[in-house]
DNA sequence: TGCGATCTGTTATAACATAACATAACAGAG
DNA sequence: CTCTGTTATGTTATGTTATAACAGATCGCA
């Protein structure tokens, strides 16, 4: 039963990544489903909390559902701009504006410790930029 | 039954007032029924996404909660510092960071709507800027 | 081997949120 | 004034997200 919890993670991962856009814990469960039939949900939130404190998920909390990291393993918060239209997540690394961000809450002595950044509104694809759709 | 709705989120506003700190629907539900015994989950929400809507409110998207708008009603998205020690939520305002946000999103075309920004970390009570409580 | 620590599996339930429909109030037409 | 359509509210039921709590397996080590 031991090393099963990496084949998890990993399968976890590998069906985020063929998702390739914020999925909830249990579209993943139902997937996994297949692999493995009395899958229950705590084994899905274990695997995805590992994945999120490696680095390898992004959790959306606007959305209750998790993302592939799509960048190259940045230890920095990202910042996630998701499409309200089509649900494409994109990530952005912009660690002076985190650090615009601590120094602004240190003022009043705090101390910041996580940065939960998070953009919505609509892609290029979907008419961003320009017009509405 | 017209108006029972506005007397509603007045009663919720105030339940949050009263809170001081982040709470779930649920508890406020809980605290409401109370008065109005017969209250389900729905009319809460809906109070809710009133006061969210005009600004009165925030909902903590990281923690599920809900928060009284401290300041004076400004219309911009709040910078939310959320003590993960004592649960204390501080609001700042920083439109230059929300513009700087838009614009390095927008850069890939994408057209910022709704900026959510929630900082967990430590109140200056808890142990904030210097060591660790 | 026997013990404890840790990881994994499982059951059950808690907590959060909304769909869908029922009912009540009100505004304007007749 | 009553009918009727519209909108706000109430209600039931259920869907969705998340975790507590315990059971069993594995492993390191004395």
């Amino acid at each position: 039963m031991a090393r099963r919890g990496e084949q998890v993670r990993a399968d976890v991962l590998a069906a985020l990544l063929a998702y390739g856009r914020p999925t909830s814990a249990y579209d993943l469960l139902r997937d996994l489903q297949e692999a493995y039939p009395k899958m229950a949900p705590p084994t899905i939130y274990r695997a995805l909390s590992a994945l999120v404190e490696q680095g390898k998920v992004h959790r959306l909390e606007s959305l209750n559902a998790f993302v592939a990291c799509q960048c190259t393993h940045h230890d920095q918060a990202a910042i996630l701009s998701i499409c309200d239209d089509c649900g494409a997540v994109e990530e952005t690394v912009a660690p002076k504006l985190l650090d615009q961000l601590t120094q602004l809450t240190k003022k009043s002595g705090f101390k910041a410790v996580r940065h939960i950044i998070e953009i919505h509104g609509r892609c290029a694809s979907c008419g961003g930029s320009e017009a509405k759709a």
